[in-house]
DNA sequence: CCGATAGCTGTAAACGTTTCCGGGAGTCTG
DNA sequence: CAGACTCCCGGAAACGTTTACAGCTATCGG
């Protein structure tokens, strides 16, 4: 008889069927052999060359619907290229790696619907667990991710009650602590320059600097606070706003590429920093290093959530039955020429310097 | 009688068959209502509802397994952190998103093993193509690439003999861009600070540097070359190795990350920038524009590059027996304040501007 | 009133893999 | 030499979906 083709998929890639047909032997031995279990050294061979004349290769979908894992693990951020995500991605990844799974990032673009829609995506078994740190929370993303078919850990503040591991840290806390070290240092025109005020982290870092103002009995000027979104170019533009109207002393910033845009803005403008203007950063970047003068930064300790989101998603992936956990990350200052405290530089890779603040709202 | 749960899978997710026995139809109906395909109303009513009930939920997995598609592309990268990446990668997505696609990136770090493996893993069928952008090109990877199960476009130089869609720029003739403006603008004492020179990036740009000052008659100190990694750090201490030894009035730099140290050892040694050195950067990411002073930059397309390669993909996806396309972006030159030439101050986000060269290496 | 037609429905076969299970051959032990 | 044990093999069932096909009912036209 001629040659049997009929197990040849349409498509001309070769299956295991392929390889056991070519080698003279079952399916299920042609399996074994290839996932290296059991096979006499005669087979075993057999079905190697097979496999290798064939050029055979293992259709992975088929793989995990039988095995009911992938070996992957996503993370959703709203902007990859906010170099805050890329920290905690780094993290993430050295963990995930060391279980033998892959990481797979997703940049949301902070579209609420396509965050949602990404879950009813990926987390429908395209991936064994994810990571998510979403912006804005609605009722409708909180239940996508509370029934989520697949283990979610959720990096951010997220309602008390709901039932998903989450890794947060306390932002309020943190612009506490900028502003603290910027009243210590004399400064009493502190401005703010904020991310958008309908999402998480934008409220609570609003919260936080009028509580840390008012803690100081410093009135709070609305026309020092300015609101962009979480860009450099919005960051540049609206202290540009700001530096329009109002001549303050300080800026607090909520997060670093703000900060660059609002060191850059200053130069411009011709003020010099830290002299004129002192200026703190958030999130504690590389970024912050990267410029001159140096940025003073809140810490929100990034590498430390991921790395703890991490290790709750591989957990909650090996036993999925757990209690839904909540940890929490205390932030800290690193303090750097742009708010002018004359401290003996700090070497660039080592650990933040922190300053306690009197509120005890942490940690 | 009793609950038939005789469907009903171990891990107590419903399935297409949970919700049929529960609406009392077959599978083939309830896949044909949850599909939106067929029906009559009342079927459609009694599937609805018993998928409602039961929170069912389509495992995506098994559906690609059918379709032989899963909807999903893959970006890999060396490195996430660097801003030429995230540029590249915001315009594929804008491609992808529009082919109703979404992107997953993955960051190999550099280490070659990881890459391949990623290839054979995802290329497996997890993703319906991948679009790789490799610094490091074996043997080894090469042929993974070429018979990958998935199509597979590459960013950046291949062997011309490869058989695999390709999207590449001519670095050599951005270095001679860079050169060319440096010394048109007087500059002799031209410094280099590269990356690995077992990249290729590395090497091609180290050969468009020797190339260039030997096309101005100017002799090639090797003092004044420098050789680090791509990033930042490293860009900072080789810089300051090669300011130790030697005195250049400009320094071309690999790419902006190292453009950005360079930048920053330059200050902290006292150096003025542009007045006593000119530095000129590489990719013209965003960040060349958020440095005070803005950084001169030679823009490598990567947004062009990283537009046509997804269209590439896309077609491939459509019809796999396309023939192998290659297709090239040239450089261009971005002139800003830190190589001295006081132009009027181009648009933060305009086109930039270019720079034509003698050479007639590409485009 | 009858045949054609349209619309639904259920059975069953795919998609490509892993794995349970029973049978057969060979080896060792008593 | 019989029985127990080990090892290898192949058939078949799973994993959860989609879909081709055929049968059924109801409607419509003549």
């Amino acid at each position: 008889m001629g040659r049997k083709r009929l197990q040849e998929p349409a498509d001309g890639r070769p299956t295991v069927h392929t390889v056991a047909a070519r080698a003279g032997v079952s399916i299920a031995s042609a399996s074994r052999v290839l996932n290296g279990i059991g096979g006499s050294p005669e087979t075993i061979r057999k079905v190697r060359a097979a496999a290798a004349e064939v050029g055979y290769v293992p259709n992975a979908i088929a793989r995990s619907l039988q095995s009911q894992r992938t070996g992957l693990v996503a993370l959703a951020v709203e902007d990859i290229g906010n170099p805050v995500y890329v920290e905690m991605m780094r993290a993430i990844e050295a963990v995930v790696a060391s279980s033998g799974r892959q990481l797979l990032v997703h940049a949301t673009g902070g579209r609420i619907d396509n965050e949602t829609a990404l879950l009813r995506r990926l987390a429908n078994r395209y991936v064994d667990g994810m990571i998510v740190s979403p912006i804005r929370v609605t009722d409708d993303h909180l239940t996508a991710l509370v029934d989520s078919p697949v283990p979610v850990v959720v990096v951010g503040q997220l309602g008390a009650d709901a039932a998903v591991d989450n890794v947060r840290t306390d932002s309020r806390h943190g612009v506490a602590l900028a502003v603290d070290h910027l009243v210590a240092t004399g400064r009493r025109r502190i401005g703010f320059v904020n991310g958008p005020l309908d999402t998480v982290p934008g409220t609570a870092r609003d919260a936080g600097f009028r509580a840390a103002l008012t803690r100081h009995d410093i009135r709070c000027d609305e026309d020092l606070i300015e609101v962009g979104d979480f860009q450099y170019a919005a960051g540049r533009t609206a202290t540009e706003r700001l530096l329009a109207r109002a001549d303050p002393d300080a800026l607090v910033c909520a997060n670093d590429l703000i900060a660059v845009g609002a060191l850059h803005a200053l130069l411009a403008a011709g003020r010099q920093v830290p002299q004129d203007v002192a200026v703190v950063g958030m999130d504690d970047t590389e970024l912050a290093r990267m410029m001159f003068p140096q940025l003073s930064s809140v810490s929100l300790g990034s590498t430390e959530r991921g790395r703890r989101a991490a290790e709750l998603l591989l957990q909650r992936i090996a036993d999925p039955t757990l209690p839904p956990r909540r940890e929490q990350v205390p932030p800290s200052l690193a303090i750097r020429a742009s708010s002018g405290t004359p401290l003996p530089a700090p070497r660039p890779g080592g650990p933040p310097t922190t300053h306690p603040t009197s509120e005890g709202v942490t940690s």
